[in-house]
DNA sequence: TGACTTTTGGACCATATAGTCCTATTATCA
DNA sequence: TGATAATAGGACTATATGGTCCAAAAGTCA
């Protein structure tokens, strides 16, 4: 992987999660790469959709490296882990004007019905997204309560970290991206044995944060 | 409003839930809708803008007379009505094979971003959903655990069948998207005092017209 | 030095797009 | 009957798109 194309990636990358891919143009994606021409990009990519593809991978590579590495955190509560993972993500799309949403999800609403690569490359992702989030329930397994399905669990999570995106999107509004955030947390702490469906127990860094924002 | 304007609306709206709406042209439409030329379609809208917007509306209207209401049928525990409507989508989505999404969702991916006006039309709609998720929730009032924000779960539940629809679309595998669904209706059976994080009271009929099928 | 990759620059093509304009003909309804 | 709206059909513009092809310069490394 030559350092130029990872640069055209990047690029793409944040193009597309902003304008959608099928509205990102590759006179787009030179302009913001800096590249000198048509010759240039189809030096590196071969088709527009071979540079849809390798973005998701691309995006999914930085996902594990940043978002997802609050879950493989090797000390502290995995409960813990899981909440501020919820809460960053709530966070990272407060702070960025509720802009871009999940680069994933945007893909999989614009091109899953219609595209079977893109399909099969998102839903890829997403397994590997729910197989990190079940390794941390497993951790917590002694705590769940008995006959919770963790690999439905997790899938729940992501489903609600989408749709909290969308939700986000629309009403740009701080308070209910956090309620969002702090039900799914409240959702989670009821999965444990004595977390009833009350309070949580411990408030987490979402409202935190936002005092001290 | 005449007849052929609803018609155009319909043809738009079916076409815009599975390309997209920038990926739909005017003369996809005017195909679709047995328009005879661009002066046709002109007639009716000014302009492709107006178009998608009268169809947020119009698709709306379509929601609140089908899907939404199951939630307002007079008789029946509230509760059981809520959990029905969940599954009705979740249903609607398998049903469909996985096709098409939430119009609202697909619409607040693609547009609520770049365009103010989408997005204002879109939000709207969230919170005429949430509304009538409210006065459900109201009339189950008495049986929630104190402290409960019946907005809060509003968003919530939304938020959750976003999630689902594009996670459907991606696994397409039913058992997810029911999986998702009454991991829903376990979160909002944790919400009534004496429902804790266990089994739900009654299982509903995602799994039941499952085996009917 | 020589082979190879990368960069630069641009012409070119077929196709599609939103939107305008014009001219008729046919329904509709006061 | 007469005004107005709806249907019909087509020409046209300006712009954008993904992709191809070519030729040359610059860098890299054995």
């Amino acid at each position: 992987m030559s350092d130029r194309r990872t640069e055209i990636l990047d690029a793409a990358a944040r193009l597309i999660r902003h304008q959608g891919f099928q509205a990102t143009s590759i006179d787009d994606v030179i302009r913001e790469a800096g590249l000198c021409g048509k010759a240039h990009f189809y030096h590196y990519f071969e088709s527009k959709e071979a540079l849809g593809l390798a973005v998701v991978e691309r995006q999914f590579e930085r996902f594990a490296e940043q978002g997802l590495s609050i879950l493989r955190e090797p000390l502290g509560d995995p409960m813990d882990r899981l909440n501020r993972f919820v809460d960053a993500i709530a966070r990272a799309h407060i702070d960025s004007a509720f802009q871009g949403g999940c680069p994933f999800g945007n893909l999989a609403t614009e091109m899953a019905d219609e595209n079977e690569a893109f399909r099969l490359r998102l839903r890829s992702v997403f397994d590997r997204w729910s197989e990190q989030l079940q390794s941390v329930l497993w951790e917590v397994r002694p705590r769940l309560v008995p006959g919770v399905d963790t690999a439905r669990l997790a899938t729940m999570v992501i489903a609600v970290v989408e749709g909290m995106l969308i939700v986000g999107r629309v009403k740009r509004d701080a308070a209910v991206v956090e309620g969002i955030a702090s039900e799914l947390q409240r959702y989670l702490a009821s999965q444990l044995v004595g977390g009833h469906g009350g309070m949580v127990e411990a408030q987490h860094a979402v409202s935190a944060a936002a005092a001290g924002a």
